[in-house]
DNA sequence: CCTAAAAATGTTAGCGCTGTCATTTGGAGA
DNA sequence: TCTCCAAATGACAGCGCTAACATTTTTAGG
């Protein structure tokens, strides 16, 4: 009960910040009962509770969650891997994702992957340094070194923004071949029969423009101009994208997009031309982000619920925390064909 | 250097992964030295250095990061508080303020205040607990409980995205009153004498627009039209915002925009109700993002060095947390008017 | 008023790592 | 061969906190 020699004036180095030992002492308690008052207070009298309350805004006590972390193995950290920081696609989940583990008392480290895979596994690592207790994943390929690493962590994972029939754990995401096949459906039902598509080079992206070309050729559709650019995407290179198809030929038809980032380039291209949309020319991009409602004319495109995605996630992450199993390690949130002025 | 009689099988609690005793056993040397071998290899011999390694990749070592940081009192850890993760203007500053970081071997932990005041405080207070080496914040103007925190702490503070003779400690950024006297002048100068503005309400598009209207006062210009939005804004809330001014008569002048997705929504706005640009209508925003280029017309902007504004906070961070003086604490990185098609 | 059970609080022993010495090793020079 | 010094390595004591168990206090029931 009693403290050591006077200790606070001869710290044994550097400058000692303010710890769970000062509030006990000036609350009268052990420190484990200052910890519980943090932790558990319900299994802490209300009057105590209330002297060490005071006690720590006395003290300005700010926790140290790095000893909490290591003495109770839960770092209460999650970390996000996506691909850029700087796309809306992403960064829109991840809000909803976030929002929902902070409720949960979690805090969010992000980790950028970048689209080339520039050593995930190096990003893997750094992050499983700070032994966080769950970790979300853009994409479900991931090389063997990754797979390893994160299953030796032995931490939940949900990979997201894809799907597989062999996640690691939990994936939440939508098909991307089933998407291609849906916009090609969409488009030819609607009459169209010439084809060009400006697509960013990322995984994904490639997989829904192969799924298109492969569903046009069982139409019977077969001469398909094709742009691609690098990702990430911007409007300049929709511009750019569309303008080599365009001066290549390509006069009337549609034009299918890998983002909603990229069609508006497109569209801006085409405005810039006098190409009257979507008279000479149909536009359809992907994602239907917050701005492809408020285009001019409004982009058609496909829907993907973003929150919907980052909400799953974080659900499924936390019952896997919490060691409980989930219903579906498979979940698909769809998409939905979003029919505006472009098309 | 003997261990305790096999202890390995008998884990005090949960399952122990591999630490650095595991490594330091398989390599024939002490933990500390495989410690070494990690941060300061320059201390350790090549053979040694060689057989800690080969350890290391054996067993799959992955440092912990917590415990490092706790022992040494560095998480190498940098905190980051942007008003929202989905708003590029901040993102692409903070992914050079990152890739700068990162290079000098610091991990970034990204915080959101959220537009709106909402306690900065308690988002800065569980920061803190994760005891980050330094601390980059967007904007000046702090609570009397947030500065209290954030000295308490005692480490670096980088504010940026605006200036003040009174940083905390290090301030990047630059004059929102002086951009908004730059646009007055140049509109002005330009020969418009109408003016109606789309601002969000946030704090530093406040400051622009009353800066802005004030100085065009001075040019003996005041009846303004004025339309408020809340932040964050969207290319919706632009189109919004101009078709409230349009509705009211407002026909023939300039429109200033507190960023560049408000301007493209007014400029989608006009083209819808085929109103020219910038015959009819100017346009101005403020940002100068990557897509400014890129509408049609292309929009006339404020351009602000954002990588610039990452770059210099990660290096004046960096300087402090080394223990060195920077020579300003003040660093106008400035702005630069940029005159395209829309005005 | 006594006893048993429940509630509240405390003691102890680490969590995995690094700073600070202390010790050992290997040359270089006399 | 011996001394001295730098380089390399190690022992030890925590960093600030919490799990697990131990102890004390309170409450309920007879």
């Amino acid at each position: 009960m009693k403290d050591k020699p006077d200790e606070r004036t001869s710290p044994v180095r550097g400058i000692r910040s303010v710890t769970l030992e000062d509030v006990a002492r000036l609350a009268g308690v052990s420190t484990i009962t200052v910890s519980r008052s943090l932790n558990h207070p319900e299994k802490v009298a209300a009057a105590t509770l209330e002297r060490v309350n005071k006690a720590i805004s006395q003290t300005g006590y700010v926790p140290n969650l790095l000893a909490g972390g290591l003495a109770s193995r839960r770092s209460r950290l999650i970390a996000v891997i996506i691909p850029s920081i700087t796309n809306l696609v992403y960064t829109e989940t991840i809000q909803y994702f976030s929002e929902r583990l902070k409720s949960a008392g979690y805090q969010v480290l992000l980790g950028e992957s970048g689209y080339p895979q520039t050593s995930e596994q190096s990003l893997i690592s750094a992050i499983l340094s700070r032994r966080p207790d769950g970790i979300l994943l853009t994409g479900v390929t991931h090389s063997p070194d990754c797979r390893r690493l994160l299953l030796a962590a032995d931490i939940p994972v949900v990979e997201t923004w894809d799907l597989t029939p062999t996640p690691l754990d939990v994936v939440v995401g939508f098909s991307h071949v089933r998407v291609g096949e849906a916009v090609a459906d969409h488009l030819v039902e609607k009459g169209y029969r010439r084809f060009g598509t400006v697509s960013a080079d990322d995984r994904r992206a490639q997989v829904r423009e192969q799924s298109l070309i492969a569903r046009l050729a069982s139409h019977g559709i077969t001469d398909i101009s094709r742009s691609t650019v690098p990702a990430p995407t911007d409007m300049h290179l929709g511009r750019t994208g569309a303008a080599r198809l365009l001066d290549a030929g390509f006069r009337e038809g549609a034009l299918v997009c890998s983002s909603d980032t990229l069609a508006q380039g497109v569209l801006v291209e085409a405005q810039s031309r006098g190409i009257s949309i979507p008279r000479d020319l149909a536009i359809f991009g992907f994602g239907d982000q917050r701005f492809a409602a408020d285009t001019f004319p409004a982009l058609s495109t496909v829907r993907v619920d973003r929150p919907r995605i980052g909400e799953l996630a974080a659900e499924a992450l936390l019952k896997r925390i919490a060691g409980e199993e989930v219903s579906e390690h498979v979940i698909d949130v769809g998409f939905e064909i979003v029919e505006r002025a472009t098309t």
